[in-house]
DNA sequence: ACAAGTATGCACCTTTTGGTAAGTATCAAA
DNA sequence: TTTGATACTTACCAAAAGGTGCATACTTGT
């Protein structure tokens, strides 16, 4: 069951959620307290910003430090091994900047048509 | 609207998509017809095959060539803009080979407690 | 005559994913 | 004393994504 079909399919098991890459690339900055992470990545909600950090925090990828402190204070770093993803993320986030605006021209249309 | 928070947001935009990846991916090494592509990309259906390549060639990523033959031939080949993407999707198809036993172990303990 | 391969389209349905709104415990500031 | 901040949890729901199966039109192989 647990087979990929390539090193690809792999990654993208690891990092499938819609705000994952976002959130890993963001803690490559710095550690992070829940409550900055959650203002840092615009629009998740709480629900599935918590839900997504678990599932990469069982996956080796970050590490949640729990304070115990009250009120709460945690925070969230990345692992060895999440630094490791996050540099081989860095590309795709290069790739974006450099075709920002040929990519927002053809998601403009592509919506104009979506509407009429 | 068609407004990205940062580079990494507009690429994951264009490559959302359950196959996206794997298919831009895939086309690098080659041009491929509709069939090679299937059978190359295991367990997506004709109709997300189809419409994932569709919206990659709206976007501007792939270019379909249909030869008008009967019975029809048509191919799937990347633009510029698609391999300088693919070229960005290396790196996270060397992780996940590079890390595939550790992430597989992960996997396996993660579906363990699905099925208890 | 019949099945298979070719690249799609379409209607329908299930699964997955994500969002909303509420609640919890504790402390500090207004 | 009410409000706000903190880091979550839970129940419920809507939307998106993907899958299944059937249809098409023509040709080649059996």
């Amino acid at each position: 069951m647990p087979g990929f079909s390539c090193g690809l399919d792999a990654t993208l098991k690891v990092i499938a959620g819609k705000w994952k890459p976002l959130i890993i690339y963001f803690l490559l900055e710095a550690p992070n307290r829940y409550g900055e992470l959650k203002r840092a990545v615009r629009g998740v909600s709480d629900k599935v910003l918590i839900q997504q950090l678990k599932e990469l925090e069982s996956d080796g990828i970050v590490v949640r430090t729990d304070y115990r402190e009250v009120p709460p204070r945690v925070d969230y770093s990345l692992t060895a091994l999440g630094r490791s993803l996050a540099d081989a993320l860095a590309p795709l986030s290069n790739w974006g900047a450099e075709h920002m605006e040929e990519v927002a021209r053809v998601f403009a249309e592509r919506d104009k048509w979506r509407r009429g």
